[in-house]
DNA sequence: TGCAGCATGTAACCTGTTACATGATTAG
DNA sequence: CTAATCATGTAACAGGTTACATGCTGCA
């Protein structure tokens, strides 16, 4: 129940409810396009959703054999969404999750305090800190006999790494200034 | 037969045989950590790409009931593995496989020409710079009703495409000058 | 002798991919 | 009226996760 997939789509029922059809063409039309907008990961996913409680289908027109039915979160959909916002990043999340990373955050406007905001940037700077340099000391041994190529790629890795670092530090000072988010 | 962890299994038997305990400490111990050490994962990887004639293992202490199996490539997985190196970057990969781009880069200094991988990195460049511009083009519109966080959320999967197409050109400008890879 | 670490594997489950199937609506 | 597009879904398959099961090896 926690695939990126799921998390987006909850993200996206929690601005306006939504039909499968306009989440896919979310997906596939806007920057989110790295989510599957294949029917066969959609409508499962939204189904897995609402089965588990967090979102609830309506149907609009229910007289007809394909009916259109629009996806809204309940109570309980929100405050899962509000708690997997809530929690802070560890090293797995950086390892395994980077990628979701900024689909945590485009969603944490509109469901946490500006507080929260800053804190999960704070926790994300010290754990991505904390991580380049423990690769780094990893691999200084190694260093020397690794082929060019080798090399090159981890150095990617590493960029990357810092790429979100200062992107979560100039965020921060964006944000301690704004009055509303 | 062609998720990265394939891939990655691929490569590393390229350098030398392995045995599937091997691979796994790789994946949990140097940079590769983002591919799964789970036996779960890695062990029908090997089986896979031996029922696929890429490698072969052989048995290391026939007698006991637990046997230790090392892997190594044959000459079709070898073929199967510069093949996929040799691959331009599409956007697809781009939108989809970003994180398989340093992967293929590692393993192929010891598997393609100098020529090739210049022109690995060209394409690539090309490739970013355009999904980028469609990116920034795409959101121009919707830039100004966007929530601050979404905005930033935004900004962060363009810094890392930025990011790749900065490593890109250093790489190149770094490769073309060498004399051996 | 017993325990830690080396080493290999399997089974149930989950989720995404691909390909297919189908119905409803609208513009030409 | 017919083609495109809107819209929803399923079935077979692939591959990873988690948890479990098992055997071998060296050393204290």
């Amino acid at each position: 129940m926690d695939s990126d997939l799921s998390i987006a789509v909850l993200g996206l029922l929690s601005l306006r409810p939504l039909s499968g059809y306009s989440v896919r063409k979310i997906f596939l039309t806007t920057a989110w396009k790295s989510f599957s907008s294949s029917p066969g990961a959609i409508y499962p996913a939204l189904n897995r959703l609402e089965a588990a409680g967090l979102s609830k289908g309506s149907v609009e027109k229910g007289e007809t054999l394909r009916p259109r039915k629009i996806y809204a979160l309940t109570k309980k959909g929100e405050s899962t969404l509000k708690q997997y916002l809530a929690k802070p990043v560890t090293r797995e999340d950086i390892i395994w999750r980077l990628n979701s990373i900024p689909l945590r955050f485009a969603f944490m406007g509109t469901h946490l305090e500006k507080e929260r905001v800053l804190d999960f940037l704070t926790g994300l700077t010290t754990e991505l800190n904390a991580y380049v340099d423990s690769l780094v000391a990893e691999n200084k041994s190694l260093e020397n006999e690794m082929p060019f190529c080798s090399q090159a790629a981890f150095r990617l890795g590493l960029e990357n790494l810092r790429t979100h670092v200062r992107w979560a530090q100039k965020t921060y000072n964006e944000l301690k200034d704004k009055k509303e988010i």
